[in-house]
Order: C-alpha cells, then sequence, then structure tokens
DNA sequence: GATGAATGAGTTTTCATTCAT
DNA sequence: TATGAATGAAAACTCATTCAT
C-alpha cells in the first residue's frame, strides 16, 4: 500500500490528533500505541514508519501544539493601547474559558500543562513545554508593561510575581475545573471574578 | 521478618510513605509496586499482605493524607475574629508555602490535587478527594462570612466564586511553582503577592 | 490458644471436610489454602500444624473418604442369597442415586473418581484411588459370581468385563449427570433404564 | 520469526495443538501459556496475538476440535436401514474405541468431557460443549428411531433415557479406561460386552 | 496449637519495539 | 508506506510455604 506523500502526510496528522485527543482523556500510561493506530485507522506497524518512538511522538506533539494565547492577544493588540489593565483581564478571561471549553485546547492543556500526565523524562520535551510557559509570562508582561506606561497598576510590585500569578490563577482555575462539577462550580464566574479581583489589587487607585 | 504486631504496622507505615513520594516524584504508573516494596525493605508478596491491591493502596493513602489546611486554619482562629481579611490573607500564604517547601505536603498534593497523576478511576478514591476540595472551600469560606460581617468585602459577589478563586490561586501557584526553578521564580514573593492582590481586589473601599 | 487434644483433632476433621466440599465444589486450582482454613474458622496458618502441605491433606483426604458402596452392599445382603441379578441391580441403583443426590458421596466422586480435577501427581494418592477402584469392581464380581451359581447369567462373558461394564455405566451416568439439567435428564429414569437394561441383557433366557 | 500468513495460521494451530495436549496430560491449570508457547517454538507473547487470553483460547479450541461421532454415523448409514440396533452398537464400539485409542479424540475427550478438568466457568464455552453433547445424542437418538421402525426395540421405554444410556456408557468406559491400566482391563472386550450388553437388553424378545 | 507476617516462585497479561514481507 | 507476526521486558497479582511469636 504505497501511499502519495500527501496521503501519507495526513496519516501522520492522523496518528498525532488521535494521540493528543486520546493521551489527554485516558492519560499517557493509559493508551497504548496499538489503540491509538487502531483510532486513526491504521495499524500499530505504520506508526513506526512516521515515529522513532513513542517518546517521539510526545515530542513531536509538544511542538506542533499549543494553547490559544497568541490568537487572544492578536484580538487584544487594539485594546491594550487604550486601557491595558482591562485588556489583561479580558484576555486571560478569554484563554481561559477558551482552554476549558474547546476541545482541542484543553487537550492541550491537560496533556502538557495540568501535568495531569507524568511525562516521560525527555529532555526535549520538558525544554519546549518550559519555553512555552516563559511565552506565555512574556505575553503578560506585555499588557502589565503597558499598564504601567498608563499608570493602571501601583509602584511597589515588580512585574515578574504579578505576571506568575495571573499565569497562577488561570491554571488553577483550570485545575479546579477538573475536579468540581458544573453544579460546584459556575465556569464565567468563577473566571471573571477572578481575574477582575486580580485586576482591581493591582490597579493604581 | 518482622513478626510482631507494631513490626508490622511499621511496615504498612513504611508501605505507605514510600508509596507517596515515589508515586510523587516519579508518578503512579512509573513505579512498580515492586519498586515501592523493595523502597520500603520487604518483597513486594508483603505489599498483598497490607493491602488488597494497587488501588487498595491509592484509597488506603488519600484517606491518611492531608494538606494541611486544618493545621494552619487553628492558628488564625483568634485573628480572624479581629480582621479576617487579613488572617484569610495569611491562612492562605501560610498554607501555599507550607504544601510549597514541606517534602510531605508537597508529595499530598502532587499525588492527589496537581492532576499531574491520572488517578485510577476509583469511586472511592475520588470521592475522598472531592470531599477534601469542598473541605478546603469550606474553610475558607469561614474566613469570607466573617470578613462579610465585618464588611470588608464588596457586597456585589457571591462568597462561592470568591472561595474558589482563592483555592484556584493556590493550586496555581503550586503548579506553576513544579515548572519554574528557583531562579525564575521567588516563592515568597509570588505567593504573597497572589494573595495580597486578591484581598485587596475584593475588598470594600 | 492451646487447644486440648479434642479440639485440635476438631479443627483437623474441620480442615478436611472444608477442603473437600471447597474442591469439590471449585475445583482443586481454584480454591486456596487460606480459603479453606478461613472457611474452616482458623488461619491458614493452623493448617501447617495439621497437615505437612497441600498434597499431604489430598491423601489424607483420599484415606478418609468413601463413596457408599460398602453400605449398599450390606443392605442387599440377604437379597443376594434369593436373586444375585435383581440385588446387583437394585445395588447400583441405589450407589448411583446416592452418589448422585447425597452431598458427601457427590463431593467424594467429583473430587477423586469423576477426575473432574487434575489431581496433583502423588503417588499415595493415586495409589488409594486404584485401590478402591479394585474394591468397587470386587463388590460388583460378588454379585455376579453369586449370580452365576444361580444360573442366572448368560455362560459366554468373563466376569471381569460385565463387572467393569457395571462401574462404567456409573461412571458414565454421573459424568452426564454434571453436564445435563434435570429438565434434560430425568435422574432416577435414567439410572434405573440403565441397570434394568445391563441385567436383562446378560440374563440368561 | 512467521512473517506470512500461512506460516501465522500455522503458528496458531500449533498453540492450538500443543494446548490441547498438554491441557489434556497435565490438567488446564498445571500447564501455563508460557509452557504452551515454548512447547509450540514461540514465546507467550505470540499467544497473545492469536488470542485474547486463556479462555479464549479454550473457546477457540472447543470449536476446533470434535469427537468422530459424525465421521462414524456417516460409516453405518447403510447399516441403519437394515438393522439399526445392530447399526447403533457397532457404532457405539466404534466410537468408543476411537476416542480411546486416537491420541487426538482421547485428548479432547479428557479435555472438555471427562470432566478431568474444571474449566473455567466460561459461558461460551459450556455453551459449546452442552451443544455437543446434545448433538451426540441426536445422533443415538436416529439410531433408535430407526430401530423401533424396524420393531427391535421393546415398547416400553422412551427413547431419551436410552440415548443418555448409551452415552452414558461410553463416557463411563472411556472414564474407566483412564483409571485401568491394560492388564486390568481389556478395552475392546470391554467395550463390545458393554454395547452387546446394552443392545440386548432393549431388544424385542 | 495457632497466629499472622513475610517470602518468593510462578501465572496471566500488557505493550513498546523490531522486522520480514 | 504499511501490515502484521513475533519478541521480551515488565507489570499486577496469587498462593504454597516458612517461621518467629
Amino acid at each position: 500500500m504505497r501511499r502519495t506523500r500527501e496521503e501519507a502526510e495526513q496519516t501522520r496528522q492522523e496518528l498525532l490528533t488521535t494521540a493528543m485527543f486520546c493521551y489527554a482523556e485516558h492519560g499517557i500510561n493509559n493508551v497504548s500505541l496499538k489503540a491509538i493506530a487502531a483510532e486513526a485507522g491504521v495499524t500499530h506497524g505504520a506508526f513506526y514508519w512516521h515515529f522513532k518512538n513513542r517518546d517521539d511522538l510526545l515530542i513531536a506533539l509538544a511542538q506542533v501544539v499549543d494553547l490559544p494565547f497568541e490568537q487572544h492577544l492578536l484580538e487584544q493588540l487594539q485594546a491594550i493601547e487604550q486601557n491595558a489593565l482591562e485588556a489583561l483581564r479580558d484576555f486571560m478571561v478569554q484563554v481561559t474559558l477558551d482552554v476549558m471549553n474547546d476541545r482541542h485546547s484543553k487537550a492541550v492543556y491537560n496533556l502538557f500543562y495540568s501535568r495531569q500526565q507524568m511525562l516521560p523524562d525527555v529532555e526535549d520535551l520538558n525544554e519546549i513545554l518550559d519555553q512555552n510557559v516563559q511565552e506565555w509570562l512574556a505575553y503578560i508582561d506585555r499588557f502589565l508593561k503597558q499598564a504601567r506606561k498608563q499608570k493602571q497598576v501601583k509602584k511597589k510590585t515588580r512585574n515578574q510575581p504579578l505576571a506568575q500569578m495571573f499565569l497562577a490563577q488561570m491554571f488553577g482555575v483550570l485545575a479546579l475545573d477538573m475536579r468540581l462539577t458544573p453544579e460546584e462550580m459556575d465556569q464565567k464566574a468563577l473566571v471573571e471574578t477572578a481575574f477582575d479581583t486580580l485586576v482591581q489589587g493591582i490597579a493604581a487607585d
């Protein structure tokens, strides 16, 4: 069954996508490569044509997937010039709700950032993930710097812990979302309350 | 061989402790019962004397371990009467720093609450963990109620999302702590900034 | 818990009886010594005071248990003098129905003679069982000899295959009884038909 | 390694055959899958390519193996028209001797019908075995019906217990054959005596 | 006499990986 | 490119047996 290059690439994509959703849902250690291959419509032998091994799959996965930070940042680019703090608040709310509710983003978060999984100790993998976290902190930092320019933020605190605080709040809300039922937790109320509170807490009087 | 009842109980405790630390460090799926038993100084056969199976171990673990919420609550009982919001801030800071720095608490968090692990789908286990989360929310709620009485909190928001926000912040800070190095993140600065900000954010003017 | 000699003997008996019924019902390989001991009301440690090991238990079991051949033989002793063939027929019918319906006999048969179990290859054990089979053949032979004297049996056949044929019929009926439901098989009708037919088949005209 | 489809099928057959003989000889519970695989010339991992698990192997075994009833029935089809009772006698004698002396048939009987084994409680398995018994009873019944037509059988008894009696005799003879040595038991003499006697016992005067 | 903790060999099963076709 | 047969390491679990108490 020699396929064309496009079909082969499609198989590879299929494997990546299937792996991400299966891993995110059941846990990396609870899904076999055979199961992923079957779900992707090929035999597990084919897997080894596209990937060197299991770790290679994870690295490839980490390289291609991403959380929608950048995308929501672009949406706020104009707003940031006018009211950076409000833009930051909207940015965090949007990203968080998006990760909560978008199947793809949620899978990415579950797989790589909630650390629901204990990832195998592959150096490349953790490097990629750490870089991503730094990148996200940089996104938030960009809002904060602009807010400083606009004199919206109290002087005393440095930006670093502030950015980390925002990211931590997002991580925490997502973690809580996994544990609580919709009855126990109103997603929208929590997310908005959380970031409104943070923004108010750092706002200059 | 341990023959007396006390020695047997010691073996059981050893198994529980070893399991907790090994699981927290390497992930539940990456540590075999044989390894745990060996680390505890017995054969894997001994494990099955003390526990029915792997799930039984996890349930036993979840039953005996806890995060230091209650303990820090007791320390704040007097403060709460005078300034509930400040007491809440101190409470959250203390608990969070404690979990960060106490090997035991950190292991408990990693194992059961960070969702770094994909826990097996055992009903008893999830029940215990969910109860614990509810309990912690109740602890925070207690501070918030008192703060309302003291008119320290803005009227508009309900307590539920506020309590969840505080717990989420703690979870998030702990999650971030796992990802960042001490150089990249100043634990104390982040924790204090985070809860100061939250408290200021909800404080009545 | 030092017990008196009688109590100890009682424990031993309890272990034997429990083992027989458990083994007969679930199969030797599907019942652990721990389970037997527990069912008998002691710990499995106690087992090893009464028996050297598992094979020793089986040998002890084979030595003390028996099928009700002898007992039914005694009942037929008078009848045998008058009509040996009819007595044989009654004897076989009674023994067979007894083994079918008496819990104890059935367990013995299942355990040692139906070979539902693949017994461990203990020499002593098989010796005992083979002796028993020979004994039963001798019982039947006794009827046949008397029947010859009474000129009830056709001359041509030797007694050995005849006796084996009767025992085989009993074994076969018991085997079928295990496979068929009461709806599919009328115990009494089958047993009586079978031995009536055999007796008529060997009867002199 | 066997790579072609034919070689794979051969491996599967090898596993089935090996399993049947090993199980029949040593008992299901006394032969490990590892041992079967080794005997079949593959690793135990290969076993799990061909069978889902141990029960699946038994079911597959029960599906492909059979006792030679049908085959001997065909041989008697002409004879049945002329003298059904004699044909029945020949049929039973042939099948019984065949099972006794053919290594394959003997293994099948030992494994599935002697109840020498305590088979695992798999529904599919017992269904197949029960069906087979019913089928064999139907074969015998066919002879009996024809014999009735030919007025060879005494009126009074129903066919059902008669058919069961014949099958039971066969089962019993086979069981005795396992227990007695060739010196103690003349196979041919016993088998012929047994079925001659049964046939004479039911024959109309 | 009896308990119960511990051992260790053995079993079933899973699964990442290899490789001839 | 992809299939599918086979390997082999490792996991969870069972259980007969030993033995200090």
